[in-house]
DNA sequence: TGACGCCGGACAGATTATCGAACTAAATTA
DNA sequence: TAATTTAGTTCGATAATCTGTCCGGCGTCA
C-alpha cells in the first residue's frame, strides 16, 4: 500500500538489525513456550553476556548498554525467578559474580536449539557459502563495531 | 579479564546484532550533538521507518514491532516536538498519515550524514569487496527475515 | 602507611516505553 | 442494511531506564 521507509538509503545498520531482531524474536519464543514465560527482553539480553566463569554486573552493564542501575535492576528479577546467582568475587571484595544458575542452564539449552534452527533456517536460504561469508565478514567487522569484544 | 559471554557459541544474530547496535548508539550520538537533543531511541526506531510520502500509524507500528498504542504514544512525543505531523489520509477516512516534519527533515539530514560516515569506516576495515558482499548477503537474508520488507 | 580518590554495586525517585483492554468512527462484507 | 473488521486513540498498569546519591573496598603516592 505503501512505498516504504527510503529503501534505496537502506543503510548497513538497518540491514543488520532486521536479521538481529527476527533472531531475538524466534529464539524468545522457543524458550516462552518452553515453559520459562517469566523472562523478558530486558533480562535476556543481559543474560546472554553471562560468561561461564560469571561476570560481574558491571561488565553486563557495559556490555548490553545499559547502565549499572538497570543491569542490577535485570539482575535482580532473573536472581528472583531463579535463572542466575550472585556470588562474591574472590579476587575482589567489592565485587560480584552474576553466575548462570541450574534454572538458567536449562533455559540456555532451550534458546541455542532455537539458535541453530534459525541460522539453519537462513543457511538453507543463502546457500552454504554465502553463510560462512556472512559469518566471517560480520565476525571481522566486530573488531571495529565491538568496545567490549 | 573475564573471558567473556560464551564466544566460540556466537551464533548470526548476535551477531549482526552488535554492528546494528554501533550504527544506532553513532547515529543518535550525531543526531544529538547536532541540536536534536529531544528525541530518543524509541523515537527514532519509529520515525526511521516513515516512508517519503507518509506512512500510517499501523504500519509504523507493525515495521518497528512495537504496537499500535505504543507507536501512537512515541508519535505524539514527535509531534510535539515538531518531527513529524499527522494528516489525514486520503483514501481512508479512518487513517492518518504520519509525514516527517520540516524539524525531521533536518534531523534526517544530520542522521544520514553519520550513518554515510560509519559506513565508510566500515568499508575501510572490511575492504570494498567484502563491504559489498554483505551488503549483498544481508538484502538477501531480508527475503526470509523480514516480514514488512 | 594512611589519606585521598576511584571503582563496584546498590537504593531512591522520576521519567519513558510498553502492553492489554476498551472505545469511536469509518470501511468492508455478508 | 446489519454485522464484522480495521485505524486510531484513550486509559490504566507494568516494565525498563535514567540521574543522583550513597557505602564500602581498592589502589596509589606522598
Amino acid at each position: 500500500m505503501n512505498e516504504g521507509p527510503r529503501r534505496s538509503e537502506m543503510n548497513l545498520g538497518m540491514l543488520c538489525f532486521i536479521p538481529a531482531r527476527e533472531m531475538e524474536a524466534r529464539v524468545m519464543k522457543a524458550v516462552i513456550a518452553a515453559g520459562f514465560d517469566d523472562i523478558t527482553l530486558a533480562q535476556s539480553r543481559v543474560f546472554q553476556r553471562i560468561g561461564s566463569a560469571g561476570t560481574r554486573v558491571t561488565d553486563l552493564a557495559e556490555q548490553a548498554r545499559v547502565t549499572k542501575q538497570t543491569a542490577t535492576f535485570l539482575i535482580d528479577q532473573l536472581e528472583k525467578a531463579g535463572y542466575v546467582e550472585r556470588v562474591p568475587d574472590p579476587r575482589d571484595a567489592r565485587a560480584r559474580l552474576v553466575r548462570i544458575a541450574a534454572r538458567g542452564r536449562a533455559a540456555i539449552e532451550v534458546a541455542m536449539e532455537a539458535e541453530a534452527e534459525v541460522q539453519a533456517e537462513w543457511t538453507r536460504h543463502l546457500g552454504k557459502r554465502d553463510a560462512d561469508n556472512l559469518r566471517r565478514i560480520l565476525t571481522r567487522l566486530r573488531e571495529i563495531a565491538d568496545p567490549y569484544r
